[in-house]
DNA sequence: TGTACATCAGTGAACGCGCGTTCACTGATGTAC
DNA sequence: TGTACATCAGTGAACGCGCGTTCACTGATGTAC
């Protein structure tokens, strides 16, 4: 056995922490992490309550990790949109397609991430909130390239990349609830999101002739 | 007894109710509605377990009460805003001042919205999310009747309300998580917040020149 | 005003149930030689 | 390669506990006459 190929019980650990973290997200989308039980998880997957303990502290040492894997593939979608060139009209459309298709392809996550982030559980509270911050921080330093950006103060850079976060979240769960209403109310809810991105972007465009 | 001075019965029964709604309101600080037990909210009021269904069929129920308590408040103060005739810069201080105030004084309310917007029960959820679009056709009423927005379509005046509306709900949490923080903390979010909200309204102002 | 009866908010005991945690254990996997 | 021992992921039984809900009840308040 060497470094990158683990031994059999090493995989077989790792598999079964999968399953425990796939089959908490799974019961969390009817219900809250601070009523989210050991055993309700643990009767899912097949193992016995106590097995829980080999992978995590409590309920709330695995909100945490879910807190991790459901940010991961966020952050991926949103460095793709970072990186594209293209006019402020089309960074917009791609943008909230891309979160459109984010969350009908992970629901679970994005479910996840709206309702603790100001849920029950102080430690999943902080590790969404310091996710987030590095999301704004990122994008922050994405803005500050572009030339809209010249002659901004890092503030303000960072304070623009707070409003499109915030306002990603919120696209993101308006879809989110929206999912079994129907494709009518997902375009309503694509082109409300538009239209407050190009609203903010004449602001931006605008700010510096204040 | 008439109809304008309720009986001794009723007026005790008020009362008993109104206390469960403020410990269950209490002991929402440190967890969410779907795990918040019943007899832990008769404990704290001091009545056997059986009275609460006096009052309220489950905790959903009472978690609906909860939501019509906790935004009228807000509403009293999103009217004193909007009511306001003073220019862009001045309005927007005054907001942020109002929404700071506010938090300061009803900290439980704030939370509970905050935490339940996207919490595990339906019910209460959908309640929040009606009464949040209430208040967004209410804002949108009084953006229409405003100067800047002459030759803006309706949809466009309610794509502005949401706007506010979400940032209103984005800002009033992130004052609350800064509670303990200090006031330089306090000082950092009121003016991120100013400086969005300038950002916002100079997209508005440019609007029309698209 | 007084009396007889109706209402109903709150009681207290009881129930079955699922919870989180502990513990000594088993047996497959890993390691040393 | 084979053997003897160590490790440790998962087991299964047990524990005490608080939960939501039911029920017949009590006694203060309300109503009719």
């Amino acid at each position: 056995m060497n470094s990158s190929t683990l031994g059999v019980r090493q995989a077989q650990k790792q598999k079964t922490r999968q399953a425990l973290l796939d089959a908490g997200l799974r019961l969390l989308e009817e219900q809250s992490l601070s009523s989210l039980g050991l055993r309700e998880v643990t009767r899912v997957v097949g193992v016995a309550p106590a097995a829980f303990y080999r992978h995590f502290r409590d309920m709330a040492d695995l909100g945490v990790a879910l807190v991790e894997e459901s940010l991961a593939s966020l952050h991926v979608m949103i460095r793709a949109v970072l990186a594209e060139q293209a006019d402020a009209e089309e960074v917009i459309d791609r943008s909230v397609e891309a979160v459109a298709a984010h969350v009908a392809l992970h629901p679970a996550h994005v479910r996840f991430i709206a309702r603790e982030r100001h849920g029950g559980v102080r430690a999943v509270r902080e590790a969404i909130a310091a996710e987030l911050e590095r999301f704004g921080d990122e994008v922050a330093q994405a803005l500050a390239t572009q030339e809209e950006s010249h002659g901004w103060s890092a503030e303000d850079v960072r304070m623009l990349a707070g409003l499109y976060v915030d306002h990603l979240v919120m696209t993101a769960s308006a879809f989110l609830e929206a999912g079994g209403a129907g494709a009518e109310e997902e375009r309503r809810i694509a082109d409300t999101a538009r239209r407050q991105l190009r609203l903010i972007s004449l602001g931006r465009r605008h700010w510096r002739d204040r």
